[in-house]
DNA sequence: ATGGCAACTTCCAGTTGA
């Protein structure tokens, strides 16, 4: 079972970019982000077309997160998570595929740093690690991906000492970070790729992706029961590269089930 | 240190992203 999130950086003027990989990744589960559309602009029936069911969040101008099946039931759990009613950014959507719990998660910039973006960006995730801690103490097969707007270690950025200030690696990040990692998920691409430099997002500015000036932000965390399914992993590297093409590359794991 | 790019809105300049 192929796996896959993608950050499409607004999902109507990406979708042709969007078909053209869902056609040649053919992944079995895509969760996407940033849609930037409202509920009732999403292009259901194109992604119906290329053989894809869907279930979204939209919201106007921000935000976003879907989750795509091919040939596969979904059954939608919950499209935000606990612990504020009064948060209607449309950051998180969580769904049962294959007996899998699938979460899709767009985590908050949080720049700049500090002021109220940090401090909404900390609290959403203080929400994710006591979410995801239920989710764990399951015992069920969970898989938590989406673009975390972290880099977790150094080696997840070029030039890192130019991020020190930014909220994607403040030490208060990485340590949020390292608190959910620390419940017991497994980091899957990192633990496949120990030390391999692999980046997830390019800047538009600059030549960054020409240049290899990237960032590993889209993440997979895996339960317990997952970590010994886990078969292969890789960053659709060359979807960066296209015409029209989002600033991050699409993300994607390989279940043995 | 700065600003470079892209997508959004609703009227082309301001905001957001990372």
């Amino acid at each position: 079972m192929k796996i896959a999130t993608y950050n499409v950086n607004g999902i109507n003027s990406r979708l042709p970019v969007l078909l053209r990989w869902l056609e040649e990744a053919k992944p079995d589960v895509a969760c996407l982000q940033e849609l930037k559309t409202p509920q009732e602009k999403f292009p259901e029936e194109a992604i119906l077309n290329a053989g894809y069911k869907a279930i979204w969040h939209g919201q106007k101008s921000w935000n976003g997160v879907a989750i795509l099946t091919r040939n596969l039931e979904i059954q939608e759990v919950r499209r935000a998570l606990p612990g504020d009613s009064e948060d209607l950014h449309s950051r998180y959507i969580e769904a049962i595929v294959n007996g899998i719990t699938i979460g899709c998660l767009y985590l908050p910039n949080g720049n700049p740093a500090p002021g109220p973006k940090f401090d909404y960006k900390l609290q959403w995730f203080d929400r994710l690690i006591a979410h995801a801690g239920e989710l764990y103490k399951s015992g069920a097969p969970v898989v938590l991906t989406g673009d975390y707007n972290v880099m977790p270690t150094d080696i997840d950025a070029y030039k890192p000492e130019r991020w020190v200030k930014d909220a994607l690696f403040l030490p208060e990040t990485r340590a949020a970070f390292h608190k959910l990692i620390d419940q017991g998920w497994m980091d899957a691409v990192r633990t496949l790729h120990p030390n391999e430099v692999i980046y997830t997002f390019w800047d538009y500015f600059r030549d960054a992706y020409g240049r290899n000036a990237g960032i590993r932000i889209d993440h997979f965390l895996l339960s317990e029961p997952l970590k010994s399914k886990l078969k292969s992993c890789g960053v659709n590297r060359d979807v960066r590269g296209w015409e029209k093409t989002s600033d991050h590359a699409p993300v994607w794991i390989e279940l043995n089930l």
